[in-house]
DNA sequence: CGGCAAATTGAGCATTGTCAATGTCTGTGG
DNA sequence: CCACAGACATTGACAATGCTCAATTTGCCG
């Protein structure tokens, strides 16, 4: 709960009456196995959830029966704020990893940003956060080839999973399939295997397992295209706060 | 002005001072030429802009030179509401038509917002209706065939149009160049053309000039693949709902 | 009537998809 | 410790959707 609190303090100033009634939100802390569904297109969800620890993605699938991975989540991201103020979920969320989620009861959610204006600001700087990184990926998918497209992907992770604290600056966990990343680039898994294979090649990446280490930062970044603007890490320390409790939780 | 009193009061519940304040919200009202720019990216913006009337749309711009077309928005659209809480912009905005738009000081509207919560959850629940849009064209570009893409496009313009109270049912102007239809759909304006006419050749859809009628509405729907759900056209006519009893908070 | 932007059309091509086989790794049960 | 199953990765041959280039037509406006 003390990891909420981090995240809204990094976006607002929050005073002691609000500070006290986020930490005593209630919430229950679920664990999901990969795969399983935290919340199904159509659902009129009653909760809202974060990721604890673990990943989870946001799908859509289409009628012909293809998938299309709208949004990766990683630990400490709010998945579905929008849960408390929308009626209908319009898409479905699923484990990519075994997880822990904390579940808010949408009521709660609700009634703890009227009482305080300055934590829902918090909130729906993250929700705008998640909206620019949507139209970056409409331009991603929509205007770059291939290649630049995954090498793109795998520089916002790198950049995402950096910040969050969850890995090193360079190299990282990515539990992804190579059909779920392409998936994620409106692209076949086979294709995804070939361009992964070049950037191997070319050794601005290195691959073992599940694990990337980008070998040439400034070389993929090229080949990427990718400008972390859009990422508006620069939110993050706004308000003169306190950064060193990075990982006292 | 009282067209976004109206809207505000589409999304909730407002008290006499919410309203007074509302009202009270200083702006100017600017004329833009067609094309030119609201926003660019990188801008700081001191404004948020409304939509008075015209159209304007969001779009980004790859190293490449390809343009992406990542919304398009129409009379009554709060178009950059984010500029009062993100730092920069990281994609600009340009008229579509010639249009008149109004814009707030981001300051009175983070003040506005502060002092009357249901008047910010108003604005949340808008931008998380456009994250949605985003997202549903993030699995059109990502997953559907040409064909299925334009459907879908002209599907949506369909919806939102009418229920802006812009255009009849089956019928609007639609002031976009296949050129931009094609930035838009992530297609070049060549196979849009293609698209376009094969659609016109079977029926379905009829064009005048600039004018689009839909002659086959579930056809249309059919091919595109569209279900209005990600609109939320449903949180419109939200009014005797348990939210109002929150907002009391 | 001339000029321009936009729409249309055709021919050829390339990036990416499809299909299908094979290789590799990991975990499990014997 | 080994064999095996299953999921995933890799590869190759071929096809096709959508792109490029380039010409031409259409429609609008002064």
């Amino acid at each position: 709960m003390t990891r909420l609190l981090r995240k809204v303090e990094r976006r607002a100033t929050l005073d002691d009456a609000a500070r006290a009634d986020l930490l005593d939100l209630p919430y229950k802390l679920h664990r999901y196995d990969r795969s399983s569904y935290l919340v199904r297109e159509g659902d009129q969800p009653q909760r809202s959830c974060l990721v604890v620890s673990g990943f989870t993605y946001r799908q859509k699938v289409t009628v012909m029966g293809a998938r299309q991975i709208l949004s990766v989540y990683i630990p400490g991201d709010f998945i579905d704020i929008e849960a408390a103020l929308l009626n209908i979920a319009d898409d479905s969320i699923q484990a990519l990893t075994a997880c822990e989620i904390a579940q808010f009861a949408t009521a709660d959610v609700r009634a703890l940003m009227c009482a305080h204006p300055q934590i829902a600001l918090a909130f729906w700087i993250d929700s705008l956060i998640f909206a620019s990184i949507f139209r970056e990926w409409i331009a991603n998918i929509g205007r770059r080839d291939a290649r630049t497209r995954i090498a793109h992907l795998l520089c916002e992770f790198a950049r995402r999973l950096e910040v969050a604290g969850v890995a090193e600056e360079y190299r990282y966990e990515l539990p992804m399939t190579q059909e779920q990343l392409g998936d994620a680039a409106g692209l076949t898994p086979v294709h995804v295997n070939r361009v992964l294979r070049e950037l191997d090649g070319e050794g601005v990446i290195n691959r073992t397992k599940r694990q990337i280490e980008i070998t040439d930062w400034p070389g993929l970044r090229l080949i990427a295209d990718f400008n972390d603007t859009y990422l508006h890490l620069d939110q993050i320390p706004r308000e003169p706060q306190h950064q060193s409790s990075r990982d006292a939780a």
